[in-house]
DNA sequence: CGGAACATTGACGATAATCAAAGCGAGTGG
DNA sequence: CCACTCGCTTTGATTATCGTCAATGTTCCG
């Protein structure tokens, strides 16, 4: 299966194979999005039910202040307005990390689909219920953990999220992330995040180079961030593509 | 109206009278749980799908070293785990921070309700849009204000979110969060918190004493929280709840 | 080759954490 | 009614993590 989308909808509930070719349907024509792009709600690059099929983009707000942070990153297989109705989220736009292919599914399509297929409807709740953990763990992250934790912990979760749709080669996976980008996820400067990186780095845990992240010691680098993947895993009930990953407390 | 979930519901999506009434019926039988009481999804006080009537609680997460960081504040017509599915939010517990009044209502109920009457899973969905859109406001607050504006914020978002519900008595309400609490859900240490309530204190923006919050100068607290309730204004089409709530850029 | 974006380094400063002790206030029991 | 306790708040002194400022390197790309 090479749709990200489809992917995660099918490890979110089962779904049957005509409900896939539903999905597929509407992923078709997807729009190649260069890296660094703004997309504005407003703008007509995001109208309807966007879902990224590759790359990877993020949501942020920024502060009357200038400081941005980033509330979301969205990898393939995720949406980008899930919760939306139109205006209310109109604080936080997205912008695109790197090159990505983006498809605009109408909603009316969607509906249609959930309707029809109660199934699409559960995975999509369950996305919904993904996502959600994914924002609560991100406040525990910046709230609770130091600069150091915080980046082993987004580590884990990238490489976890990414595994999950094929998007890792063993520990190693592509990760655009500047270094500014980071300390606008983590909330820290990007100064900061150039020492901990380091560090990270002289604790052989991970090596990153021209956006080409690869974890040395995963154990190891899980036991720094208290990360468990429980929170991220498949509710599909068949699956196991966690590949071991494991009850690290958190 | 005197039920919170039901004021909630209709915020969320436009409900007819009969709706209403469904809604109602549900909710009869509420529990009343008392203060500092340990709600977990195992034991018997949580199971299907709970919503507390009146009372405050919050959803924490505990690290591996004992620090504490709370996810999300439950206040009435909030809905515990609406994001359920049993086993995924495991890590995450509860606790009421006030005498609580709490429904448990039957999964297979709402389910029903839902199919039924369309507006009713529509004002879910938005409901659990708002819920996201507060996670994602916490994770900006958490990573990218200090002290000061985060309790500032805070207070802000609390009292908005209470005047939705009739919570509020002017610029006054029930606050019932310790300054324990309030440093797990700012990210920050008791001392601190008390040290920045102190401020905004002998800044004549707030007073608060035996659990009585208020607001004495609500322009400038928004001001310096970079407060904008748009993110939680109700969806409704027709209200004007929000008493003047305006927009003071985020 | 030249430039722009990104990464790295060092010196210094500030916000928040830590440690420890004392004060307060409400409810309890003698 | 008063001492007593327990949870919560307040205060002070010290430390550390992280931020700021500014300069220098490096990599990538046209």
């Amino acid at each position: 299966m090479h749709n990200a989308f489809l992917q995660r909808l099918s490890h979110a509930a089962p779904l049957a194979q005509n409900e896939i070719g539903v999905l597929e349907e509407l992923c078709r024509n997807p729009r190649d999005i260069p890296a660094k792009k703004y997309l504005s709600r407003d703008g007509d690059e995001i109208v309807t039910f966007p879902v990224i099929l590759s790359g990877w983009a993020a949501r942020y707000q920024i502060l009357r202040n200038g400081a941005r942070q980033i509330t979301r990153l969205l990898l393939p297989g995720d949406a980008f307005y899930f919760d939306s109705s139109p205006d209310a989220v109109a604080i936080e736009e997205v912008i695109t990390l790197s090159p990505c292919q983006i498809v605009n599914i109408p909603h009316a399509d969607m509906t249609r689909a959930i309707e029809r297929h109660p199934a699409i409807g559960e995975a999509m709740r369950n996305y919904g219920c993904m996502e959600n953990a994914i924002l609560s763990s991100w406040v525990v992250n910046v709230g609770r953990r130091d600069a150091l934790e915080r980046m082993a912990h987004l580590i884990c979760e990238a490489h976890y999220r990414l595994s999950l749709i094929d998007g890792t080669q063993g520990e190693q996976f592509f990760f655009p992330l500047t270094q500014d980008d980071l300390a606008d996820v983590l909330g820290l400067t990007p100064v900061h995040i150039n020492r901990k990186l380091q560090q990270l780095r002289h604790e052989r845990l991970i090596t990153l180079r021209s956006k080409q992240m690869t974890i040395l010691n995963l154990r190891e680098l899980q036991q720094v961030a208290g990360f468990d993947g429980a929170y991220l895993a498949p509710r599909n009930g068949d699956k196991d593509a966690s590949g071991g990953f494991g009850a690290i407390a958190a």
